[in-house]
DNA sequence: TAGATTTTGAGAGCTACTCTCATTTCATGG
DNA sequence: CCATGAAATGAGAGTAGCTCTCAAAATCTA
């Protein structure tokens, strides 16, 4: 396996990284590491399609095997990243009374910011995929999906409604499916826009509708 | 091929089959319901899984490679259907100071009748794959994402607003998200609930976000 | 250091999907 | 009604993602 990049930014800042882990632990950390960066590498080489799994393998200096033990698809390679439960740990943490639109935005800002100074190019490279590669557009949406049913309990235990009835699913669903525009509309955008001010004009819309007149 | 089940249900309402086709036309369609059919009788048989595009072939007596040709993925075959672009004229032809969700709820309520009544037993069995299949969840996906596009370009007439605006793009994917929670919904609740009272509900918490008190 | 447990590699196997090319089937104009 | 062109089909080889199994290697524990 080959050393860890130096240059990989400093995950640390909320994450559960301690130095006490045991060998076994922290080869496994390095190997999915190495999955990942062998494939963002030859996805900018060569593109994703041309990119198999078996290359990939080669690269991180695993079999093919381990590299499915790793990830369950090639997709996971690209999407999966370990900052989803700090989001969700975020979320839960805003104020009861605040609403839920602004919980969202408020951590969605947040998370973006995070991502775009931590790893630009990653985050990037993950919205042109997102634009390019109907496989990874497909599973993105399946987290969508996810993360909407998580939305869902927090949304059932404040408002008590029944966190599967249709209404609660309804709403979370929408609302979750409009963030996830903001992603791909940066991409096709050519990542001109400013991020954070997507997220804005995301909530204006979910909030208040679709303004009669374009301002 | 085998002949065309007499059974299947008059599809003729509103579909330009006209009787002027020519023999190779002709062909074509039998061919396509012949794989459909094929495909939805191993599904109820084995499963969506165990079914392979062999067996579809075998049993529509076309080979593999015709499969291929008239559907590009395993999927397609559950989720096509020739009913889409009448649902898009029918919206486009609602009268244009409709609000949109009033639109689209008429339209998926007609839709959504009309399906129940000429294929009920195909209707269940597509919601049923929604919620067990991952890959059809997938494409059925997609394709909300399309008619979301679609959708946006009829706001974007209307509105002024340009189509590929980020803020068009939120409102109509958030809509349309919102009537794709409609038929898991209704699966997961074994088809206890009436699917047209499903649309009501999905409209009243799209338009007026989730009410305070569960009444 | 010995033995239990976990992780890995090697390899076989399945299936969705693609591509190519020869053959068959339909359409059409004389 | 037949000859010519066009379209549809079948056969087959090939690719790649993914699963499963089993034995070897690495790590942990005592």
């Amino acid at each position: 396996m080959p050393d860890n990049d130096p240059m990989t930014p400093a995950r640390s800042l909320s994450l559960p990284d301690g130095p006490q882990l045991g060998l076994r632990e922290r080869k496994k950390i390095k190997t999915r590491t190495a999955i990942r960066d062998a494939t963002y590498a030859l996805i900018k080489e060569q593109g994703y399609d041309a990119t198999t799994i078996e290359q990939i393998a080669e690269r991180a200096e695993v079999s093919p095997s381990t590299v499915f033990r790793y990830f369950p698809t090639k997709e996971d390679i690209v999407l999966t990243d370990e900052y989803d439960p700090i989001i969700l740990a975020e979320l839960r943490n805003r104020p009861a009374d605040e609403p839920w639109v602004e919980s969202v935005q408020y951590v969605m800002k947040k998370a973006i910011s995070f991502g775009l100074e931590q790893e630009p190019e990653i985050t990037r490279l993950r919205s042109h995929l997102l634009v390019q590669v109907p496989a990874v557009r497909a599973r993105m949406r399946e987290h969508i999906s996810v993360t909407s049913r998580m939305l869902a309990e927090a949304v059932a235990e404040r408002t008590g409604w029944d966190k599967d009835s249709l209404e609660v699913r309804v709403y979370t669903i929408s609302l979750i499916s409009g963030f996830g525009e903001i992603s791909q509309y940066w991409a096709e955008s050519d990542f001109q826009e400013d991020l954070v001010d997507l997220v804005d004009r995301t909530v204006a819309v979910l909030a208040h509708g679709l303004p009669t007149r374009k301002p």
